[in-house]
DNA sequence: TTGTAAGCGTTATCAC
DNA sequence: GTGATAACGCTTACAA
């Protein structure tokens, strides 16, 4: 039953249909009472007229568009499931609608979503950027609405942030690797000029140090997908054919790794032991179940939404907050001895 | 170097700092031309400002907003990235940005998309609901906006539209599985009142017809999902000890079967052959890897944004269209003979 | 309790 | 070319 007339109805169809004035409707419309017959005759006339109110008109008056946006690198990374269905959650929760923007790891995407918070879609904005450029820092820092980041931002950034040792967590699973008693421990990473790139390596090789296995660094690097997991396990495995452990640096490379093992003849664990990261839906699904160094990828949405919706609320100047999540590491079949 | 004075810039303070009327500055700022040098000293004020329209104040006045969104049924569905890459693709080409909502398989959300629609934050929606209801269908004819739904229709709405018959591509699954000799042939299915489990139930017993091998459904019912997938195998195993073909309505449900016919030490495709319906990435992720009916989801995600974006301009006031995708099947290792 | 009117930031239509 | 000014749909003083 929308309007007949030239496009949806507004107050003022309603108005003149109730025989009230706009005031009254909006009142009555945002529940701020009036004569019970004034509002009766307002909710009939904008049922009748299947009403709606016109968000941008809202917003451009009192500055709230009730919408809060992520930005993730990739969708089809389930990492960020595990994050969305989260933030999502607690978006909810608090009367904030979730959109989400996959920015494909594009830089200028990401800016672009920064930027657009500019334009007053969005009230705040969850990122999850895996490069850190002058650039992001500076668009950071003008941005016009609350950020939240999720990922590990330079010192003194003054900007809520909710990270992860994933260094420690990169050293957690060579520790669990060294303790099945294996000494060949390879590492297939993804971009070394990412964030997280960075600290895997480092954690890599803090795990090697620890254990006495430094020396010999058996890493490969790619990007953060199953297929380039696939090719850099192939080099890998021909560069050192008495490979026994391998640490990959999420689950995506680690289901292409065991594909590539699989196909070169190799048995997991006994021949090569996986350990991934993130521990994803996807490390219950491989044959075999992938061992994975969780790093809490639900509790960080979690942690980011609440501390944007809580920084569009009552929290508006506090001090920025920095929070963080302890990896844990989860054994399943691929390091089962 | 955000204006230091209260709010962000507006083209009033850009005026007042280029000396300028708003008039000019909307000219310049929109490529209407000028004297070189107004257009000098606006482009000046609004470069130091950090200056960005505001999107709100701007659709009200033009109704555009550059929006369109995507409501899909659970981001943790591989069959959606597939789709939400393309639409991305083809949603930036013309000048779109992407919106994602995940309603969760919940009615209510999705209603909630449908009418948000009326609330100008985008000027289209393509949505993609399992079940279609009355409701659904009341929403959908009372749309402010142009909505272009991926999923079968009901004879008669006239609405732009993208569809598979998976009823096709499920009697090509089990004709699939009868070519290989099978003949004790399981379904394990989704959610009977959804319209692809309608869909996919009916084609499996094409297929069995097709085969004369009638009489006997070898079916269990559960929900799209990887774990329910794994149960509904168990309970079937338990009743149909003698399997030795099993579809399944969606890959999470054929990847739960797989993890189950493993466990309950069934050889994938000796004892049981299996066949998935997407193909999804997870597809050629499992051990062994999965046969599966593409039902074209990329495909259909382009077709939906071009449907969705071609409204938005010229075809206005076109005639609704129905275009439509073909099955096919992918053998892959568990099915292989 | 209700109506009038101002204002949110734009764009577009006028005169000048 | 440029500058007032109206309009988009809504919320909210303020006045009646």
């Amino acid at each position: 039953m929308a309007s007949a007339d030239g496009g949806p109805a507004t107050i003022e169809t309603i108005a003149r249909r109730a025989g009230v004035s706009i005031a009254s409707v909006s009142r009555v419309l945002n529940g701020l009472g009036g004569r019970p017959d004034t509002v009766r005759k307002v909710q009939a006339a904008a049922t009748e007229l299947g009403y709606v109110p016109n968000a941008m008109a809202r917003s451009l008056r009192g500055g709230r568009s009730g919408q809060i946006a992520f930005a993730m690198e990739d969708i089809g990374n389930p990492v960020y499931v595990a994050m969305v269905r989260r933030i999502q959650a607690v978006a909810k929760e608090a009367g904030y609608r979730l959109l989400l923007h996959s920015t494909g790891a594009d830089r200028e995407e990401e800016l672009r979503a920064l930027r657009s918070l500019a334009d007053r879609h969005t009230e705040g904005l969850i990122i999850s950027p895996i490069r850190i450029t002058r650039d992001h820092l500076d668009e950071l820092s003008r941005a016009v609405a609350p950020v939240v980041v999720i990922g590990s931002l330079p010192e003194g950034v003054r900007l809520d942030n909710v990270r992860v040792d994933s260094r420690v967590g990169a050293a957690m699973a060579v520790a669990h690797l060294v303790g099945i008693g294996r000494r060949r421990i390879g590492f297939l990473n993804g971009p070394l000029d990412t964030v997280p790139g960075q600290a895997r390596y480092k954690g890599y090789l803090d795990g090697l140090a620890t254990a006495g296995l430094g020396g010999e660094e058996l890493v490969e690097s790619g990007q953060f997908q199953t297929d380039s997991g696939a090719e850099a396990a192939k080099r890998l495995l021909a560069r050192v054919p008495d490979l026994d452990g391998l640490f990959c640096a999420n689950d995506l490379i680690a289901v292409g790794a065991l594909r590539a093992l699989r196909e070169a003849g190799r048995r997991v664990p006994d021949d090569v032991a996986v350990v991934g990261m993130d521990d994803t839906e996807l490390a219950r699904v491989t044959w075999p179940t992938l061992t994975s160094v969780g790093l809490g990828s639900a509790r960080r949405g979690e942690l980011a939404a609440e501390l944007l919706v809580d920084r569009l609320g009552e929290g508006r100047d506090r001090e920025p907050r920095w929070v963080s999540v302890t990896p844990e590491l989860v054994a399943r079949e691929s390091t089962r001895s």
